[in-house]
DNA sequence: CGGTGATTTGAATACGTTCAAAACTCGTGG
DNA sequence: CCACGAGTTTTGAACGTATTCAAATCACCG
């Protein structure tokens, strides 16, 4: 399931002293920070990139296909708390371990940081730690615009914004294949897999989107967006 | 409603170079931070500290009293993303408007600094800065625990876990007065009010609590954790 | 002690869930 | 290129939890 890529050792790597030699394929932790260079390293569809209470060793940052973050009650319920697509960083943790699951929803590369080296880059630049700091308030942010929706929006609302979101974040096209199951949506927005199907289906009929394929769908964005108004 | 402090210019109080003349009374941003010194200020029940959209001016450190802060719907839905207790900061945005609307309890005291001058200590020592981020991880920490309750627990979990933290915020004795009205646990939990009631009721049928006056509750720790449990 | 707002209780309803089965997708191999 | 088959998605029907609407009770302040 993991990629053929001879830098790999799945599930844990170890990137140690690599880091500068990869360099060429490395990409920086943040736009103008070039002395935190990553290590490549990819997953195969449903794999896992680690597991809640592990140590946190590494951040991540996807470059290619995308990952879901994940809590799970000791029943199974599970709630998704992020997909995070290229670009976005992943895996960051105050304390030692791991709060949540991470898996790679299809193949997915990504560039990995020594948790440790972020560390110390932020004790020592004001400009990296507010860095961090900009980006744990904007997941800050966004988390709390999805509570706001777990809490109070229906199943429709849910939905239509969930399409909404997608969108914006894969290039306000419109059209697009959603890179994740029913469950991983239903999961995400505290519903059903039949829900999020039933909802899908109403909101073809109302006309606010086209689908073509399981997982592509084409929205009418005025129409969706009314749904959501409020 | 406002208090009656002489420094006060409700709502919207600016502090201005009197920061240092209120050292005396001003209290640290930080614990280890002593030259961000913020201007005492309070509130009355139910009075608005800041609504959400306006300028983002302020910082605020709750000294004593209780704080909610929330979101709303167009048609008045609203999702309390969080209630503040002494010691806790409220009000940090990273853009220039406030994402939220935050509110008084109760009769409360607040110190208040410059979100500018803040920003500035954090451009230019990493150590503010890795505070003002160790604080944003918190909180989002905190958040997306409440997103795996509000999408994935029953109404007895979610107010049995709710009771809990509360417990915990205000010092673990397992008895205490609630400082918010069913109303605002609704609110914050995604319930209504009745469910938040009758399930207050079944729990005490249950042998989980005791409920002594409105507000007030006694947890039997031991009966209400197996509630929540998983 | 009265009055107002908060809380509890009751009954009917609705929305989303659950369980079950059919239909569809898509990758694989013939 | 088509057929197969596993997994995913959709649809259906019954059910359950939490909501809604309504009214009674309670708590607290003056």
């Amino acid at each position: 399931m993991a990629s053929d890529s001879a830098l790999q050792t799945p599930p844990h790597p170890v990137p140690g002293l690599r880091a500068s030699a990869a360099t060429s394929q490395g990409i920086g932790l943040f736009p103008g920070c070039p002395d935190l260079v990553g290590t490549p390293f990819s997953y195969g569809r449903e794999e896992e990139i680690y597991g809640e209470g592990e140590q946190a060793e590494f951040v991540y940052k996807v470059v290619e296909g995308a990952v879901r973050t994940h809590k799970v009650l000791s029943d199974g319920r599970r709630q998704i708390t992020g997909f995070h697509l290229p670009g976005d960083l992943f895996g960051f943790e105050q304390g030692e371990a791991h709060r949540h699951t991470a898996e790679a929803l299809s193949e997915t590369r990504v560039v990995i940081f020594m948790r440790r080296s972020v560390e110390r880059a932020a004790l020592r630049s004001a400009e990296v730690a507010c860095q961090l700091w900009g980006m744990a308030a904007s997941n800050l942010r966004y988390a709390q615009d999805h509570m706001l929706l777990l809490g109070r929006r229906s199943a429709v609302e849910r939905v239509a914004a969930f399409l909404m979101d997608v969108d914006e974040r894969l290039g306000r096209t419109g059209t697009f294949v959603l890179p994740m199951t029913r469950r991983d949506i239903a999961d995400y927005l505290g519903l059903t897999i039949e829900t999020v199907s039933r909802t899908l289906t109403q909101l073809e009929e109302d006309g606010a989107l086209l689908r073509t394929g399981g997982r592509q769908v084409s929205l009418r964005r005025s129409r969706i967006g009314r749904v959501v108004e409020a």
